[in-house]
RNA sequence: CGGGGUGUAGCUUAGCCUGGUAGAGCGCCUGGUUUGGGACCAGGAGGUCGUAGGUUCGAAUCCUAUCGCCCCGACCA
């Protein structure tokens, strides 16, 4: 039980001018955050309660067993926030990771201590763990293994955004599952995936499971926890058959798998098109050559080596997907490394054979499936100004390998439905990988079966954003007045608004209900400042107390106390005799609400 | 890193174009009247106008540089 005057809860009436969207106001107006410096926050007591609440809640389903899954509970530990870089520098993502973490110099570490290790401020764990579960797990016997913990993390975001959403130090659960093969990798992130779906039901999130694409993080599969908002910096693509993946990793069923190749339409034929460098300029007049009868050649550098990736003239790259290309980086070529290549300037560019001025430099060139709807098109000739029609798909085009590559719109089918798909944004609050081997053979984590033979670990490894979370589910539920916690993650469950704080038979009856209330289970924050009821109702909507408790000298007059939820506009008049029945019984009756959603 | 915006009291801000004593509301302190949805009256404290140069008799205001913050983009485990 805490009382309003002797805690802290500084809450503002206007907005932060620097804050943007409803939950990064809300944040700073119910004071549960203040802002350092840009990305940096101090969690205040009221916001820290809701950490905590989140946390242990996440605590609780990691450690349930699933026997759905045949596993058992996750194990808690702690690792340093502070990484030897050389262990960064030996692991499989080294090149990639480097720019977002935030390196120490040797500030403090004297003269003569040059030869200190470098360090760096982990933004996630794979390189600490791995090399742990190598040195000490080294049977069978031992596995499977799921190790987590609940920490901060560092990232050097380029651009922090939105408070909590994007920081540069935030809190965020990660857990890391150790499988003797494949099938048990699996099994444990099948385990993990629905202990995620528990999580934030329990909590009072909407979060839809959808699937993404693994990025550095490297591995095999993976879903993204989306929580639907427009704030969100994720497109989520869906169709009303259930099928969501992220937009980078979303695919339709745009081309029939019977799709026969086209026949050639006719021989190859240049022609001059002067100062025409985009599809739109080649679909216009004289040339009225559409969009979706081109080819669009693009041309990447991948770990140093050009590669060519084909498009439909009207499709979009979708950048992410290149990654199924087993590259560590890879970036858009400039004109200058293009035309050495190609022998022309972007807006020429093509595939066909031997016009390519220098083939043997490139890595490949990977073509996306929807080139084949096309056929028989028009591209660039690798010289400037000119193109080549009656382009055909499997005479004309050296393609290395077909892939999805392309963007999906909304309104193709899906892919599993055949039904529109459709998008809406989302706040990515959780994310699980199945990783395979990568980080085990790097680090050398194996473990020797039964039949006495060596095998590299199947990892899994799986994040949740606690502190991204708090600010979406304030972004999912809050109205004109403030934030509405769902019961089972608010700062305090019951808020009693003590109207007349110098009235002793008010104090007394806030002091029994609140104590009644507590031995149910809620949390209770007493408001006994001595300000105005005005004062007080606005402050509790404010940082949103789901149960209010009103006691005034008023309603003792009558007799009563009043009730009302904070979701609700209903005021629930209640004899004094009754009060504390009627409010234990709520108590338990939110409370099993939020067990059973469990 | 590119584009745009912004920096004045704890918070929200006016003043800047057109240079001449830095203003308001909220909050805070004192006193009084109030007291069921952010009260009212009277008095008070609080500002090197982000920082550093420059122009000028004189700079919050004009110029230059720099730093911070916000938004868009790029990027994003």
């Amino acid at each position: 039980m805490k009382r309003w005057s002797q805690f802290f809860i500084p809450t503002l009436k206007e907005s932060p001018s620097d804050a943007e969207i409803a939950s990064h106001k809300l944040l700073v107006r119910a004071g549960l955050v203040r802002k350092l410096s840009g990305g940096l926050y101090t969690f205040m007591p009221l916001g820290l309660r809701v950490m905590q609440k989140l946390s242990a809640i996440c605590r609780e389903e990691l450690e349930r067993t699933q026997p759905a899954h045949q596993r058992g509970g996750a194990i808690e530990l702690w690792m340093p926030h502070l990484h030897p870089a050389d262990l960064w520098e030996q692991g499989p993502r080294w090149a990639a990771a480097r720019e977002i973490m935030f390196r120490t110099d040797h500030a403090g570490a004297g003269k003569g201590r040059s030869r200190e290790p470098e360090f760096v401020l982990g933004p996630t764990h794979e390189e600490v763990i791995t090399p742990l579960v190598k040195q000490e797990i080294s049977s069978y016997r031992d596995l499977p293994k799921n190790f987590y913990q609940i920490a901060t993390k560092f990232r050097n975001e380029i651009r922090p955004r939105y408070g909590l959403m994007r920081a540069r130090e935030f809190v965020m659960m990660d857990a890391y599952s150790f499988d003797a093969n494949d099938d048990g990798a699996i099994k444990s992130y099948l385990a993990m995936k629905a202990a995620y779906e528990a999580f934030f039901r329990r909590i009072g999130v909407q979060a839809i499971a959808v699937e993404a694409d693994t990025g550095v993080m490297g591995g095999s599969f993976s879903h993204e926890f989306m929580v639907p908002a427009e704030v969100g910096d994720d497109d989520v693509i869906y169709s009303d058959s259930g099928y969501a993946a992220n937009r980078e990793k979303a695919t339709s069923a745009l081309v029939p798998k019977d799709l026969a190749d086209a026949a050639p339409a006719g021989e190859l034929e240049k022609f001059a098109t002067p100062g025409v460098v985009t599809i739109a300029a080649l679909a216009a007049a004289p040339y009225s050559v559409s969009g979706d009868a081109q080819f669009k050649t693009l041309v990447y550098v991948g770990d140093g080596k050009p590669f060519l990736v084909i498009l439909r003239g009207n499709d979009e790259l979708e950048e992410a997907k290149l990654g199924s290309l087993g590259f560590t980086l890879f970036r858009a070529a400039t004109a200058e490394e293009i035309e050495p290549v190609l022998g022309a300037k972007p807006g020429s560019l093509g595939a066909v054979k031997g016009t390519i001025k220098n083939p043997a430099a490139l890595a490949g060139i990977f073509a996306d499936h929807a080139i084949r709807l096309v056929g028989n098109g028009v591209t660039g000739a690798n010289e400037d100004g000119f193109h080549l029609r009656n382009v055909n798909v499997s005479r004309d085009l050296a393609i290395t390998k077909f892939g999805d590559f392309r963007r999906v719109r909304t309104g193709e089918p899906c892919p599993v439905s055949g039904l529109p798909l459709q998008s809406k944004r989302g706040i990515e609050v959780g994310h699980i990988f199945k990783l395979g081997t990568k980080y085990a053979d790097k680090f050398g984590a194996v473990y020797t079966d039964d039949q006495k033979q060596n095998h590299p670990m199947v990892m899994g490894c799986y994040g949740i954003g606690i502190s991204r979370t708090l600010q979406a589910i304030i972004e999912q539920s809050h109205d004109n007045d403030g934030i509405v916690w769902p019961w089972a993650v608010a700062p305090f469950q019951i808020i009693v608004t003590l109207l007349d704080p110098l009235l002793p038979e008010a104090v007394q009856l806030a002091e029994q209900l609140a104590a009644a209330a507590e031995a149910a289970g809620a949390d209770v924050l007493i408001d006994d400042r001595e300000e105005r009821p005005g004062i007080k109702f606005k402050d509790a909507d404010l940082i949103g107390i789901p149960l209010r408790v009103t006691i005034g000298g008023k309603g003792l007059k009558d007799g009563i106390i009043e009730l009302k939820a904070r979701n609700s506009k209903d005021v629930l008049k209640v004899p004094v005799a009754d009060a504390q029945a009627v409010l234990v019984a709520r108590v338990r009756e939110n409370a099993a609400k939020t067990l059973s959603a469990a």
